[in-house]
DNA sequence: CAATATTTTTAGGCTTGTCTAAAAATAAAT
DNA sequence: ATTTATTTTTAGACAAGCCTAAAAATATTG
């Protein structure tokens, strides 16, 4: 078993390999988890010495195959975690995420096997994001950024990039929800903001917006 | 906020409490926790030091009143997420224990709240053992041991006092469970064993059993 | 009540995970 | 290509929580 820290440098080096995936930066590490550099390399050692990360210095760390295993595991609590307290404790989606960061941490292979069955395998968190299997593997859905879309096209919105309090509060008063269809009727050349159509309604949004919003594609 | 080790240290002395109302020596304590003399007393310390033990050198340790309060939260989030793993996941009630250890320290008080209400405001655990209102109120049943009723008595099953898997496996096994009536048919005075009548069907049982079982008597 | 046994505390050390400050390696820029 | 800037690592320190071994206090017992 490891340790919270262990888990939680884990989960960001995955996240950020999205980003780098050359490999993951101290620097860029540090930031994620509001430490310093010198605890990062502090950390990576310790988790190169496990072989859970490849690591040589100054060239960045990569998840090992047992390291991304142990990565995805916490990541599959921690969505099925926000899926309970939203779907059965009635939390709001933005208020999820910082106990999630606690549960996620919790030991018991029943325990998340038998919420995955009470939860009826849900296969996406509330943010949209997928919820990987028992086995590790992630749905892929052919998702782009709505800001990528052109006037006439149109998707199901079932994902956000940053999940913001600020940016889900947003999307909750202007009634953007994961599920609803989107059409593009206008898009500014000038500066991408966009008129959509939200099942009847009519609604102009920045490209900040559309950047953070995540379209599947039918 | 208090470290799990914190909690977990005030959560020993609660318990304690009950068997050694004068003061809980070093030595009990280290025993619960199964630690060392020594480092029970690097932690009463600290817990002295912030005003959640009364601790006096070679007396003993008492709760002052922030660290009963703080010891009956943990109890209720422990007992409320015992009863979610058995009525939510289907969990066996020997099986929850090790799980609602760690759930007891997550951080959240809405997460508590909704949790409860969730349940639909349970008043006891699998066990039988009372969970503590929000204010920290333990409901008082004039519960007894069965082992000190006579030939004749009668009462509701409605608690353990050991809640070893064990011994509860053992309940399972002979069908006696929470909520039941148990009737004394004969007490045998040389090894107070009992013959009980249980729904209809007579079990003998021995002193042991009967010292562990609480009944209610109406 | 003095001697012995037990309990409790102190002293010093270890591990985990963090920090600051300084040194070393790499990258950028003139 | 040599200087400058940035990134990364090392060195040494600290707090939390635990340990062992020894000292001090309290209890027990003849």
């Amino acid at each position: 078993m490891f340790s919270l820290s262990e888990e939680n440098y884990l989960k960001a080096i995955f996240h950020l390999e999205r980003a780098f995936p050359a490999g993951v930066s101290t620097n860029a590490l540090a930031d994620e988890m509001n430490t310093k550099a010198s605890s990062v390399t502090d950390m990576i050692k310790k988790l190169s010495e496990k072989k859970l990360v490849d690591y040589k210095k100054y060239q960045g760390v990569k998840l090992s195959e047992p390291g991304r295993e142990t990565a995805v595991n916490v990541i599959r609590k921690h969505r099925l975690w926000e899926v309970f307290l939203v779907e059965k404790l009635g939390f709001a989606w933005d208020e999820v995420h910082e106990v999630a960061e606690q549960l996620e941490h919790i030991k018991s292979e029943k325990l998340i096997k038998e919420l995955d069955r009470f939860l009826d395998f849900p296969k996406r968190d509330p943010h949209g994001d997928p919820i990987p299997d028992s086995k590790g593997n992630f749905i892929n859905s052919n998702k782009v950024l709505l800001a990528e879309l052109n006037k006439g096209e149109s998707g199901i919105c079932i994902g956000v990039k940053v999940s913001s309090p600020e940016f889900l509060q947003y999307l909750d008063k202007n009634k953007i929800a994961l599920g609803q269809l989107i059409v593009i009727l206008e898009k500014e050349s000038f500066d991408q903001s966009m008129l959509i159509n939200l099942n009847g309604k009519e609604l102009k949004i920045s490209n900040v917006i559309s950047s953070n919003l995540y379209i599947k594609i039918s």
